[in-house]
RNA sequence: GGGUAGGUACCGAAGUGGCCAAACGGGGCGGACUGUAAAUCCGCUGGCAUCGCCUUCAGUGGUUCGAAUCCACUCCUGCCCA
């Protein structure tokens, strides 16, 4: 009895496009565990939610006894993958990527499994390859290939520069593949392109030909891009869990339909209240990066936060004012930001924040740039949306 | 290699000798309203300081009382030709 033949229908779940579910079944059909490739490119330490849903994917390949290969894009991050960009993407060395790398493998292990992942960086072979050999590898793709995809193409039309090492990317990924004969390999719905070039290059090279697997594309905070960490708009899995529940709780309600669709796998429940629905997303996916008490107190302490406004019996950071330091409001808010939250403002910003009325000191607000503050009394200085620390 | 068009703040884009820290739009931030939602309205968006001062318009040097704007050279990009 084939132990994987009913697995079809819950690994084709939740994918946004699989190529193809036939190929899949064969696949699933020989009986042996599968290989199950998975790349992640480190261009930045932390892995936030948009990731974890191919990774989820990965996980659950796992569960059902196949075997899962995470590719550490070591050298691919160098020069990062121009899917949906429409700028090159800045260059990094090998030892920033590498870096990264080791944070990137530590959280992706929150979702997978580390005893039964195989971790590879792609580095491995990369580094080993001559000239020769790259140029072999090129002459199995054509140009016209390359340039078929639509972010270069949008960028010659538009008169942007798309550069040479740009149109290797694919090959690389695409390679990655062959070198280690992966059965299946999933990606986010823009990684088509990568993923189509890697079975064309397991069919030159005498292998079985990759199933595709296209997970759908977790939009960040922003609601408009995808969620990455350089665009802003990211909750990384690493965050603390006040952070995050508080970024999860300024998503749309429009995209919390997403939200729940991608990371819960379920749909919203249309009786419950739009904000009572998002402050169950928000715990129940710190709990999942954290633990139900830790997301508990999250939820409390936004409540008490955001919603009852008391500041009071919130826990905030307690802030010391260095020695000497003129207790102006601007020069308290600057220090305040830097020592308390690791921000860097400069006096402007801060000028213009209690300008604009956001700072406030014991629960009255403070409009002028000038103002003095004692602080003789122990008290609350609010100093924007979501930044306050207690004083005394 | 030749021709040609360009390089302005986070992005797009005006400005082509003084009124330019630089129009306008987007984005971002803050406020009001809310549910840290959406929509809407208002304000802010180089740095430091009380008029004011300082650093910015690819880089370097120059012309000028005065340059983002003119000149020279350099670097970078697109397009066309070879």
């Amino acid at each position: 009895m084939n132990p994987f033949a009913d697995q079809i229908a819950p690994l084709v779940s939740g994918c946004a496009q699989v190529l193809s579910e036939k190929e899949l079944a064969a696949k699933l059909a020989l009986g042996r565990p599968l290989r199950v490739k998975l790349g992640v490119d480190p261009t930045s330490p932390d892995i936030h939610l948009g990731h974890t849903v191919s990774l989820s994917k990965l996980r659950q390949f796992q569960e059902f006894g196949h075997e899962a290969i995470l590719i550490i894009g070591d050298f691919t991050a160098m020069i990062g993958d121009p899917s949906g960009r429409s700028a090159t993407r800045p260059h990094l060395n090998h030892e920033q990527v590498m870096e990264h790398a080791k944070t990137y493998q530590e959280q992706a292990f929150r979702i997978l499994d580390p005893e039964k992942t195989t971790v590879r960086y792609n580095g491995e072979w990369f580094k080993a390859m001559g000239f020769e050999d790259v140029i072999r590898l090129n002459s199995r793709v054509t140009l016209q290939q390359m340039l078929q995809r639509e972010d270069f193409r949008e960028r010659i039309d538009k008169g942007l520069p798309v550069r040479a090492h740009e149109i290797q990317y694919p090959i690389m990924q695409g390679w990655d593949s062959v070198v280690i004969k992966a059965d299946v390999e999933l990606g986010g719905t823009d990684q088509l392109f990568n993923i189509l070039v890697g079975r064309d290059l397991q069919h030159e090279e005498g292998q079985h030909q990759q199933v595709a697997m296209m997970l759908p594309i977790l939009t960040g905070l922003d609601g408009v891009q995808k969620m990455s960490k350089s665009l802003g708009n990211a909750v990384g899995v690493a965050e603390a869990p006040g952070e995050m529940f508080g970024k999860i709780m300024s998503i749309s309600d429009t995209q919390m339909t997403d939200f729940y669709r991608l990371l819960l796998h379920e749909e919203i429940d249309p009786t419950m209240h739009p904000m009572e629905a998002k402050k169950s997303l928000a715990e129940r996916l710190t709990t999942r990066f954290h633990s139900a008490l830790l997301a508990k107190g999250a939820r409390e302490e936004f409540e008490l936060r955001f919603s009852k406004k008391d500041l009071e019996a919130a826990d905030l950071p307690s802030y010391i004012p260095v020695e000497g330091l003129p207790c102006d409001i601007v020069s308290l808010g600057v220090d305040a930001f830097e020592k308390s939250f690791g921000v860097k403002k400069s006096r402007g910003d801060v000028r213009r924040l209690v300008e604009g009325g956001s700072v406030s000191w014991r629960g009255e607000k403070i409009t002028d740039p000038k103002a003095m503050l004692s602080l003789e009394e122990p008290g609350v200085l609010k100093l924007d949306r979501r930044n306050a620390v207690k004083i005394g």
